[in-house]
DNA sequence: CCAAAAGTGTTAGTCCTACACCCATGG
DNA sequence: CCATGGGTGTAGGACTAACACTTTTGG
């Protein structure tokens, strides 16, 4: 069924930077692609905007089709829109981050996906079109986005410690904080709360937080 | 002469709030609709997206044909999409945010604009689609950007008084400055070169400076 | 000489950063 | 008992915000 307008018209897609952590390791969500242009080679996830939903719909339907959750954290970041960014059409790209914790998680390849696979940040593969700049710039605006610790819930369980907590912490920053001065923001800014549980380990056991809702 | 997709497509449009300072009020530039919807309304300048350029392409182009000038700072801020925000036809606007002076412009009713006036942003009259969302989201950008103080030489001419570069933070900010404590600023950051010159006006002449650029 | 705008420093409080040792547990 | 990670406080420097008077000019 064709659709026909007077002036050309772009193509409009979401594409997402989905980033979770994995044994310590951001890790970035890929998907091997099924079919030309670029077929066998990694891409962002995402995916055309339907008719009847605005972007930020787009962005959270076209996640839950390949991860099966709804992201806790999902904004939009940046366009991108050169005009040859695509080889068969023109296509406007919004650009979407999200972060979520990767063991709520069974992939799902979707109907267009060959494989779907998380690649720490360290060692990302070639990517197809322009999508290895949409992440840099994501990963920037994630860092920019740090001074805000409430982001870091997004990849944490619902009770953890401030050991875990930190540890999101230093792999999205991509550099280590000092412990004393982590804690004592964490608490001043009275973003968790003791949940009285502890954790058992191999070593000492730590004291288990939840997120503290603000009131 | 059409254009045809296999599935339906956008159109796709930037709209650009372009801000100016007047008088001493921050003010933005309007257009009044030519033609339906919304006939007699006010709106923001901007306009589709052409099939050989990128977005940031697009929005100068549109705001040189409305302004006749390029923007000394333009910078894309936020998408809207929802789908019924255009009566006509599914649009998706893409956001962007300018500061000129306004004395470097001559306004250009475009083609289908009827009338183009600058508005006290304390006055603005009903506007036209979601245009009234896009602009308070604009401004609440706006404010936030102004830890860079930079962005004031885009409102201010080639040499300048330290008073004139406060009032036109007072106006963006919305509140006024401390004077010694904006001098401090300023003078510390390096922003600012004397220019050995002194204005003339009806009391004590103040020291003229001009921008300093960043080595 | 008066009205109006230009110009100028200090202080208290807060925030940021660097820094080192003892504790509790499992093996 | 030892290896490992958990847990705790302080001090110096930087930055922020509040605050009032003198100077220079035109009229």
């Amino acid at each position: 069924m064709p659709f026909t307008y007077e002036f050309p018209h772009p193509a409009v897609a979401t594409d997402i930077a989905v980033f979770t952590l994995i044994a310590g390791d951001l890790s970035l969500l890929l998907i091997k692609r099924g079919g030309p242009p670029f077929e066998g080679s990694w891409a962002l996830p995402g995916g055309f905007l339907a008719p009847d939903e605005d972007l930020d719909s787009c962005a959270h339907r076209e996640l839950k089709e390949e991860t099966g959750v709804d992201a806790e954290l999902l904004f939009h970041f940046a366009n991108f829109s050169a005009p040859d960014r695509d080889p068969r059409q023109r296509v406007v790209s919004i650009a979407y981050l999200a972060l979520l914790r990767f063991d709520l998680i069974t992939l799902k390849a979707g109907s267009d996906a060959a494989d779907a696979r998380w690649f720490p940040l360290a060692s990302l593969p070639n990517l197809a079109f322009d999508h290895r700049e949409i992440v840099d710039v994501a990963v920037r605006t994630l860092r920019e986005r740090l001074g805000d610790l409430a982001i870091l819930f997004a990849l944490l369980p619902q009770s953890f410690t401030l050991t875990a907590m930190q540890d999101a912490y230093d792999a999205v920053a991509g550099a280590p904080i000092d412990k004393r001065n982590f804690r004592k923001v964490v608490f001043d800014a009275g973003l968790v709360e003791d949940t009285g549980e502890l954790s058992r380990g191999r070593h000492r056991p730590a004291r288990l937080y939840r997120r503290k809702q603000p009131s």
